[in-house]
DNA sequence: AGCACGCCGACT
DNA sequence: GTCGGCGTGCTC
């Protein structure tokens, strides 16, 4: 048989797929399957993206492929059409796109692991019934939610608003049982900000769904169950399947219906290699399946309302929380400038903290800065404690005796003295939550505190561990960072004190108001989830500001997101920002800051923009991490198919400059 | 990105 | 005399 030539792509910068002759006669290569490959010194797996009779290469450069894991059945054309799009779409490699994905035992160049992982779930004999248990019963907005996501066909993008404590989850598992019971084979994909955030979910899952397997995908699998899940996806076995967003770009064959838990949350966006957005992809492949897709949110990202807003998404609303009696809390802000803070607590906070203590019921108190202040300070020269390989800060945390930089992790002991005039007395200035910890502990000398942020919770497991001793009531006061604001349903919480919120008002960046309307409304949904007791007191959220007039705490006390939305949306379009905007970014780093802003005033200067407007080179806002400089230059367009027509173009053009400086682009970036 | 080759400094 | 620093060049 006359040899076949096979197009690679591999997983590489160089923005091209690889040739090789396949002279095998037993295995017919098909598009979509694995092969063994020598490239360069090594032997790599990549997928086949093409098979024709003849090959542009040299016949001398030509090499031979190695194997085809044909025990793999291909991955679907639709699967490879979502990894170009994604390829094309961030202008990176296909290659880049479509195997860091893969488990990483199906690119090695034995197929023990994968042999073992068919040979195991050939063995599950699952009935695969989609019937659920002890399915509640839900209140009218969420029965109508859930018939109007699960009866949906074709593509069918649905924004569920719903306030914290409305019962979203149960509107996902009810449209799901839909689903399930639809269509024998269906496949369900629920995306989740953070696995470890949501452990209960799982478990709901689970215990709703016994009858039919559940894969779940994220970040901390072992090797071998990331096989075993993502297989059991392949091969259309897992009929659900829970994951973070690298979990969009698993290969699943009959998926129809996708569910986004919380679509608002930055996590959902990657912020190193591939920056893709793991929302926005989802939303293209149920364009491309034709299948519905929810959004849930309480506090919706703008791009979403906004699509909403235009008709272009359907918009379901859960407006009164799901427990009977359970209300939304109430929000009271603390004049900072009257009630003047004692170690960071005014007086009416710590008098709400004490009536709780009284009643035996939970308070938690948020504070997005860990360490215990930001920086230390000399008082006599001035002197502070500024990183010397950042633009940043040394934290000081207490316990550990140590100044830490969060950037790049660089630590010193505390000194003993200031290095530049030898004073002893070196203050700490500001305070993050082991501070707030130990006031906490003065003022409440017989209270059970618990701090939880990610020095506390560095071992594996703890973080759980922390939560579940909140849930078991072995608590009074919980200080915490964002790490307590999400999905925990404490139902002996009646109190959320957030302490510093003032600093995002007044933030550069235009998104900060955005994230800390959601942040807000976010941990202030911790209080209140269960009817409040006889006796016991109302679910409060106290917010400590020197601004009580600003309009996005007025905002979060009527828990008003529609206006609040609606008022950022139309300073947006006039100030022509994102979502009427779409922007690139492109990055340079170099040893010199002005080697990179060098770098970037070249890559202005090399293209005629068209349409397309390219500001000018600035520093990075943080404008050096572990000695190395870095700064930006924006793209930006009025229409998302010019910008991506120009960056094809421009990327091009870098590619072939060949300059020695580091650079990146970004499309949609999330922070400027 | 890997991984080689290659040409200059301090060490068993 | 070697071990090893990272510049630069290539991968079907």
């Amino acid at each position: 048989m006359a040899p076949r030539f096979l197009k690679i792509a591999l997983d590489t910068p160089l923005n091209v797929c690889f040739d090789y002759r396949w002279v095998g006669v037993s295995v017919t290569p098909i598009v979509g399957q694995l092969a063994l490959v020598p490239f360069g010194r090594r032997e790599v797996v990549g997928l086949i993206v093409g098979i024709s009779d003849a090959s542009e290469v040299l016949p001398d450069k030509l090499k031979d492929a190695l194997a085809i894991r044909s025990q793999l059945s291909p991955l679907s054309s639709q699967w490879l059409e979502l990894a170009v799009f994604a390829a094309d779409y961030y202008q990176r490699p296909l290659g880049e796109v479509a195997l860091p994905g893969l488990p990483k035992n199906l690119r090695l160049p034995t197929t023990v692991a994968l042999d073992r992982a068919i040979k195991k779930l050939d063995q599950d004999g699952r009935a695969h019934d989609g019937t659920p248990l002890n399915t509640p019963l839900l209140n009218g907005a969420q029965q109508h939610a859930a018939d109007a996501i699960g009866s949906a066909l074709g593509f069918a993008p649905t924004l569920l608003y719903g306030v914290t404590g409305s019962g979203k989850t149960e509107v996902y598992l009810q449209a799901c049982a839909q689903v399930l019971a639809r269509e024998t084979e269906a496949q369900i994909l629920i995306l989740v900000p953070e696995i470890n955030l949501t452990p209960q979910l799982e478990g709901n899952i689970r215990a709703r769904f016994p009858g039919v397997m559940l894969a779940t995908l994220h970040s901390s699998l072992s090797e071998g169950e990331r096989m075993l899940h993502w297989l059991a996806a392949h091969q259309g076995k897992a009929r659900i399947i829970l994951g973070t967003r690298l979990a969009i770009l698993a290969s699943m064959p009959h998926l129809k219906l996708i569910v986004i838990d919380e679509e608002h949350d930055p996590s959902y966006k990657q912020q190193e290699g591939l920056r893709y957005s793991a929302r926005d992809l989802a939303v293209w492949r149920a364009w491309q399946l034709g299948i519905p897709i929810v959004l849930g949110s309480a506090t919706p990202s703008l791009e979403s309302w906004h699509h909403a807003q235009s008709g272009r998404y359907r918009l379901l609303e859960l407006r009164e929380r799901a427990v009977k009696d359970a209300t939304l809390p109430r929000v009271l802000l603390l004049d900072m400038e009257h009630d003047k803070p004692k170690d960071g607590l005014t007086s009416s906070l710590v008098a709400s903290l004490r009536l709780r203590m009284e009643r035996g019921e939970q308070s938690l108190l948020f504070l997005n800065r860990r360490g215990y202040a930001p920086v230390i300070c000399c008082e006599s020269c001035g002197w502070i404690s500024n990183c010397t390989r950042c633009t940043s800060f040394m934290v000081l945390h207490k316990p550990e005796h140590r100044l830490r930089c969060h950037h790049c992790s660089l630590e010193l002991r505390i000194p003993r003295c200031c290095p530049t005039c030898g004073n002893v007395d070196l203050q700490p200035l500001g305070r993050g939550t082991q501070r707030v910890e130990e006031s906490l502990q003065q003022l409440f000398p017989e209270a059970r505190i618990l701090r939880i942020d990610a020095d506390s919770t560095r071992k594996k497991g703890s973080a759980q561990a922390a939560f579940d001793s909140v849930h078991r009531g072995e608590v009074d006061i919980l200080i915490g960072t964002q790490m307590v604001a999400k999905g925990h349903d404490f139902k002996n919480l009646t109190l959320v004190g957030i302490l510093n919120p003032d600093t995002a008002l007044f933030s550069q960046d235009y998104r900060a108001s955005e994230r800390l309307f959601a942040q807000l409304m976010q941990v202030a949904g911790r209080a209140g989830r269960a009817a409040p007791k006889e006796g016991g007191s109302v679910s409060e959220v106290v917010i400590q500001t020197r601004y009580r007039t600003h309009p996005l705490y007025s905002a979060v006390i009527s828990h008003d997101y529609d206006h609040f939305a609606t008022a950022l949306l139309e300073e947006r379009a006039q100030a022509a920002l994102p979502p009427y905007l779409f922007q690139a970014l492109l990055r340079a780093e170099a040893p010199e800051l002005a080697t990179a802003i060098e770098f970037l005033q070249l890559a202005k200067a090399c293209i005629d923009p068209g349409g397309i407007s390219i500001n000018d080179p600035i520093p990075m806002s943080m404008m050096r991490v572990h000695n190395v400089e870095r700064a930006q230059l924006l793209a930006e367009s009025t229409s998302r198919p010019a910008l991506q027509a120009f960056l094809k173009d421009w990327l091009g053009i870098l590619r072939a400059m060949k300059s020695r400086v580091k650079w990146s682009l970004e499309v949609d970036p999330l922070d400027i």
